[in-house]
RNA sequence: UGCCUCGUGGUGUAACGGUAGCACGAGAGAUUCUGGAUCUCUUUGUCAAGGUUCGAAUCCUUGCGAGGCAGCCA
């Protein structure tokens, strides 16, 4: 087993999964049974990630499953071109861990009219997302809506609910200042026959709503009369125009839970002063069925970036990237084009853990998570991404040596390849230095270094143009020296990488950094004046022959360099890199300081 | 302003009344045909003040600080 495998089936410890373990012991419910809710409103990013590992690992440890369901009772907002974006990512980010355990229904299932206790309740069963996927969707809370009005009926006639008529400024204004609406005693047969006609469609969007009656004097805002249905003629993604009212998230969300059979309903903090009005409304229904319990937790923020899809959005929007799958995003799509896979982002998920506070992750943590996995994983290639032309002068005209290179040196199975070498050769132009710092261990004006698999060279002379810059260096090779060879272990300091020029593979790679350039980049409520210009850098590069080949589920490690991922852009022959994430680079840091 | 929640090294977390530990980062060294990786070592912390207790990061009180909510968004 990997060190990393392990690392993954160690179950993590936190306080939600104390809390979901009490209510098993205490046996309150048959199984595990938690859910994914996302809007279908953007795509899904790091963040959302965090709660999918969560909510996907409890039902891993429990044994139960964990429903996907889109969160769409606002037409105005939500768009099902989402909605496909999102299964594919959430698929992405699970596969080999947790599909099993992704709860999905039968497309178009609503759910069932059943009997429990002599009362009638409703429920959907998920299926397991497992070999056969076909035919099988996610949830969609636009498809319990028949159902949550008629338990809005059934608020109505318990008195617990009454139809509205002010305005929205007029309930916003009410709502403060803690004064109850004239509407609030409306008697049960009108609230009856209000709430059918607004059904029915003859009232204008926003003439009037349903509201809970619960407490206008209550310190929780939610307590004080929260609507529970609004007027909307507006066509529905998902439902069409069958709707001309739609229920409130909070109306929506407590009552999608308890049809699914959820049991444990996570969500972020900002939630946490809603809870009183979740449990309210399941508890005035008077449900026969065990009810599902809201625990909330932090969302995640990561340091140098931003993470809400309305930030992402205006990224998206305004040109600042080119897409929502931009590598330079922390969208799940991204950061697969990035080259960052599944598996490292649910490492860091499961290493920063889940607590109640609102903390600021550095991006360094996940960072970590990649390099832990790709010093394992990665193929080793040669590759030169700023070149500067070498002539090796002993070296015969013409001939071309084939040298054996290692693949992996972490892993001897990934076994070797051939690196062709020849009397004109790219190195980096960062190898070299006329007028070098100490302790700088790479080439020099008549110093040695070693072509790693290759020979110990010497630079004998720099030649410049007019303009004085040095367009190609003049060296000799110790022809002894050859890796491997009788007197090839003659100890030179510096190692570094190169490709021979008439064998090289032109690509373009693409070099990200960070999005922006302060860690808290809304912390002043402008993030985009924090953009960092130089968040993207294209090169031409010279690689070795191989990466002509190279493969999209395939990562590489340029030597010396940064791990590197073939982009979709790439075309047969025209390969084009992006830069996942650089390698630590301790020389960077020592020439820093002087 | 009201209400809710949260404060443990630089960062993320653990310790559930009994030796404040782990990871990341940072620093030093060893090693290295990747200035990568690996190995060793070091550094820094319980927001504050009272109280309860033989003993408090943990329980209580007050204060301070941070975040969230106060949409007919989710």
């Amino acid at each position: 087993m990997t060190e990393a495998a392990e690392k993954e089936t160690a179950p993590p410890t936190d306080f939600i999964r104390e809390i979901v373990m009490q209510d098993v012991q205490a046996g309150k419910h048959g199984s595990v049974h938690t859910r994914f809710p996302p809007e279908p409103n953007g795509y899904l990013h790091i963040g959302h990630a965090k709660a999918i590992c969560l909510g996907v690992g409890l039902a891993r440890e429990f044994g139960g499953l964990c429903n996907v369901r889109m969160d769409d009772t606002n037409p105005a907002k939500e768009e099902s071109e989402y909605v496909d974006s999102i299964l594919a990512d959430v698929r992405w980010l699970l596969t080999g861990w947790g599909e099993p355990n992704i709860g999905l229904k039968p497309v178009g299932k609503t759910p069932e009219i059943v009997t429990v206790d002599g009362r009638r309740d409703f429920q959907l069963r998920p299926l397991p997302y497992g070999e056969d996927a076909a035919g099988l969707a996610p949830f969609y809370a636009s498809d319990y809506f028949e159902q949550i009005y008629v338990y809005a009926e059934q608020l109505v006639r318990a008195g617990k609910a009454y139809v509205c008529d002010m305005t929205a400024e007029e309930t916003d204004q009410y709502r403060r200042i803690g004064k109850e609406s004239p509407f609030r005693s409306r008697s049960t047969s009108e609230n009856e026959d209000l709430l059918t006609r607004m059904r029915a469609g003859e009232f204008p969007e926003g003439a009037r709503t349903l509201r809970a009656k619960i407490d206008m004097s209550s310190p929780n805002m939610w307590l004080r009369d929260p609507v529970l249905y609004r007027i909307r003629h507006v066509e529905h993604h998902h439902t069409g125009d069958a709707w001309c009212i739609y229920p409130m998230y909070d109306f929506a969300h407590c009552l999608s839970d308890y049809i699914e059979g959820i049991t444990h309903s996570l969500c972020t903090l900002e939630f946490e002063v809603h809870r009183p009005l979740y449990d309210w409304i399941l508890q005035s229904l008077e449900l026969p069925r065990s009810l599902p319990r809201q625990i909330e937790f932090a969302r995640l923020n990561i340091d140098y970036t931003v993470i809400s899809k309305r930030k992402l959005l205006q990224l998206v929007n305004d040109g600042s990237v080119q897409g929502w799958d931009d590598p330079r995003m922390p969208t799940l799509s991204g950061l697969r084009r990035r080259g960052i896979t599944a598996t490292a982002i649910r490492s860091f998920i499961t290493e920063i853990g889940v607590t109640k506070y609102p903390s600021l992750t550095e991006f360094a943590l996940l960072e970590h998570a990649v390099r832990q996995e790709f010093n394992r994983s990665a193929q080793r290639r040669f590759a030169v991404l700023r070149p500067i032309k070498v002539v090796v002068t002993n070296y015969p005209e013409g001939r071309v040596e084939e040298l054996s290179a290692i693949n992996n040196p972490e892993n001897p199975e990934a076994g070797t390849r051939q690196l062709p070498f020849s009397r004109e050769l790219f190195i980096e132009s960062a190898d070299f230095m006329e007028v070098p710092p100490p302790k700088y261990f790479r080439l020099k004006p008549g110093g040695e270094v070693r072509l790693k698999y290759a020979y110990i060279i010497k630079c004998d002379k720099a030649v410049k143009n007019e303009a004085g810059e040095i367009t190609e260096l003049r060296c000799t090779a110790d022809l002894d020296s050859k890796s491997g060879g009788p007197t090839s272990n003659r100890k030179v300091k510096g190692t570094i990488h190169w490709v021979s020029a008439a064998q090289a593979v032109g690509a373009e790679v693409r070099l990200y950094d960070r999005l922006f350039t302060v860690p808290e980049p809304d912390a002043d409520g402008d993030f985009k004046a924090h953009l960092n210009p130089a968040s993207l850098e294209i090169v031409k590069a010279k690689c070795e022959p191989s990466l002509a080949n190279a493969k999209a589920e395939e990562r590489y490690q340029f030597e010396r360099l940064a791990y590197f991922a073939l982009d979709p852009d790439s075309a047969p022959g025209k390969p084009v890199f992006n830069r996942t994430i650089t390698l630590k680079d301790t020389w960077a840091k020592e020439a820093k300081k002087s």
